[in-house]
RNA sequence: GCUCCCGUGGUGAAAUGGAUAUCAUGCCAGCCUUCGAAGCUGUUGUUGGGGGUUCGAAUCCCUCCGGGAGCACCA
């Protein structure tokens, strides 16, 4: 949308190279890093130096005396060892603040128009808890999502749950042995850790357990059916809360039971693929430099691995998509690698439309988390916690519904922490980071956000009509501000919210910064202009913030 | 043992092979009789060790050290 200037600068340079005889593989152009060096930054005069048999600035310089001028650059200067830097011209600046102000996509771009992606994220098992290492992916896969849509993608969201195996025959075990037959979410929660413990500990049980799992597939006990869709029914719809708190909305729901048959369908079906192995059915991955996993057991029941074949035939049925992204964890980045590569050799239709993105794990200063130990945090009580420091903090706020504010502060919190950093890093859980809503932090971009938007407000009140023009100011703000759409284009190649997380809190400090500085309604012309930036600002803060899947209330 | 991921101020993170490695937090010192102080300004402090490639390395390659995950019927 706006980078058109970025690739006039880049074609210029590639111009000038040819015409200088020189080669080139890849023109680069980059944003320092520094603003002081230009809204853009080419080292082709270094890496090319050598080859012209120059001096790197020398060569800069008639670079730069070859490219004359490019449209919407103001000035092109040689520094350091021999950069190239363009620096934006103010109508370049006041183009995007147009933009910004007129477009309700403002930011977005046509990389992946025409195309349907599903995304597959969270994936909680029903009759566990839903703790806070479902909160990783939820956060991550919910901006990719979003990420995807401002790239032009048609996204459609999934969420595949564990709603069979040996957990589901832990708690229901537990419930059995309690007499308890209409359970409550209370007695989910205890039952699942519990029935882990007698599985390990008590031989006996263990049998039992096992045996009650194959009925559950089997659906052969009545009085066991009853309470598994009662455990069921309860867990999903206990899930749908939280989504809702956090801001997902599915479009489809694949279960373990439904892809378990179609899977063991699948495997059957190709036993070539699939050759049967100590009395398991195996795939031999060791022939592409892989694991060797089974994905039938000796009872014939579908591991994971089998399940996953057919979550993907589900898929297909469900919509035609180009792509389908799954979000998981770190310790099944080994596994996924197996099953991709036997389900390209069963599915051979869908070769080159499976990714998947690993997350990194949660981890504590003081220990592991287990939900098979009972050793957890619950996602719904690290909100609480959040909303409860964020009402502390609001005793002054001008939201009109506090406790609404306060769950839109936590999510924002919780998500943020989650979102600053790359994929695959294990985040390290500390409370009281957090519990803080300061400086790097979610809050921290709602406020820039409210503040912005509520001095617009005013400026309304007060009669002044924003206005936009080419004497506007081109300091850091607004050049940061003609970054956006390159900032959301980026994060959206590499899958990487943290991309645009990091740019945003930029920017946001550079306009609270500016704002300390700055009267805008100082009663003079100038405000017309300064009041359209910072419209342009609380857009753009928006907007980011609605790929962030954070909530960007108007006051807090 | 094999495979994969990760080592950046006290702590948590960022950095598309680029310029003086950037933020936050913490400590300390300031700023509300001007639009929102959940804010702003200043101060302190960092690339695990050793080689190599490159005009240029936190980033790429090798090696060692340290942490984590996975490796046959769990998910």
């Amino acid at each position: 949308m706006n980078s058109f200037v970025a690739q006039d600068i880049q074609d210029k340079l590639a111009e000038a190279l040819a015409s200088l005889d020189l080669i080139s593989d890849m023109v680069s152009l980059e944003h320092p890093a520094d603003l002081k060096n230009g809204d853009y930054s080419s080292g082709v005069a270094l890496q090319c130096a050598k080859q012209a048999g120059m001096a790197p600035r020398a060569l800069a310089e008639k670079i730069v005396a070859t490219i004359g001028a490019v449209e919407g650059v103001a000035k092109i200067e040689v520094a350091g060892a021999g950069f190239i830097n363009f620096y934006l011209a103010s109508a370049a600046l006041a183009e995007a603040v147009k933009t910004a102000r007129k477009e309700d996509m403002w930011g977005s771009s046509a990389t992946q128009k025409g195309r349907t992606i599903m995304m597959e994220y969270t994936d909680p098992n029903p009759f566990k808890e839903f703790h806070i290492g479902h909160l990783i992916p939820n956060a991550l896969g919910e901006s990719v999502s979003r990420l995807f849509q401002f790239s032009g993608a048609t996204v459609k969201r999934a969420n595949y749950q564990g709603d069979v195996g040996i957990h589901v025959a832990k708690s229901i075990f537990i419930l059995l042995e309690k007499n308890i037959t209409e359970p409550t979410i209370a007695d989910l929660s205890a039952a699942y850790p519990e029935g882990s413990k007698r599985y390990e500990e008590d031989l006996a049980a263990k049998a039992e357990i096992d045996a009650l799992n194959k009925k559950i597939y089997e659906k052969s006990d009545a009085k066991v059916n009853d309470l598994y869709q009662k455990g069921r029914k309860l867990s999903l719809e206990h899930f749908e809360e939280i989504y809702k708190m956090l801001g997902t909305k599915f479009d489809y729901y694949f279960f373990e039971s439904e892809a378990g048959p179609i899977g063991v369908k699948i495997v059957r079906e190709h036993p070539d693929i699939f050759p049967e192995s100590e009395g398991a059915v195996i795939f031999r991955g060791e022939e592409y430099g892989l694991h060797t996993r089974v994905f039938l057991n000796k009872q014939g029941l579908p591991t994971y691995e089998a399940k996953e074949l057919g979550l993907a035939r589900l898929k297909e049925d469900a919509c035609s998509f180009d792509l389908t992204m799954t979000v998981t964890g770190n310790e099944q980045g080994e596994y996924f690698k197996v099953v991709m590569k036997a389900m390209e050799l069963a599915l051979p239709e869908l070769r080159g439309k499976l990714a998947y993105k690993t997350n990194g794990m949660l981890r504590f200063a003081e220990g592991k988390m287990s939900s098979r130990t009972g050793n957890i945090i619950r996602g719904e009580d690290l909100l609480s916690d959040l909303a409860a420091a964020a009402k502390a903090r609001a005793s002054e706020s001008r939201a009109d519904d506090a406790e609404k504010l306060s769950q839109q502060i936590a999510v924002a919190a919780i998500k943020y922490q989650i979102l600053k950093q790359a994929f695959s890093k294990d985040i390290i859980f500390d409370r009281e980071r957090a519990l803080s809503l300061e400086g790097d932090s979610g809050p921290y971009l709602q406020y820039a956000h409210a503040r912005a938007h509520q001095l617009v407000a005013k400026a309304g009140e007060q009669g002044v009509v924003p206005a936009v023009d080419t004497s506007i100011e081109s300091g850091d703000l607004v050049r940061l501000l003609h970054r956006f759409p390159e900032a959301v284009e980026y994060a959206a190649a590499h899958s990487e919210p943290h991309l645009l997380t990091n740019y945003l809190i930029e920017f946001a400090a550079a306009f609270n910064s500016w704002y300390a500085q700055v009267q805008v309604l100082d009663g003079t012309p100038e405000a017309a202009r300064k009041v359209a930036l910072v419209d342009a600002v609380c857009r753009t803060l928006k907007n980011g913030l609605w790929i962030l899947g954070i909530p960007a209330p108007e006051r807090m």
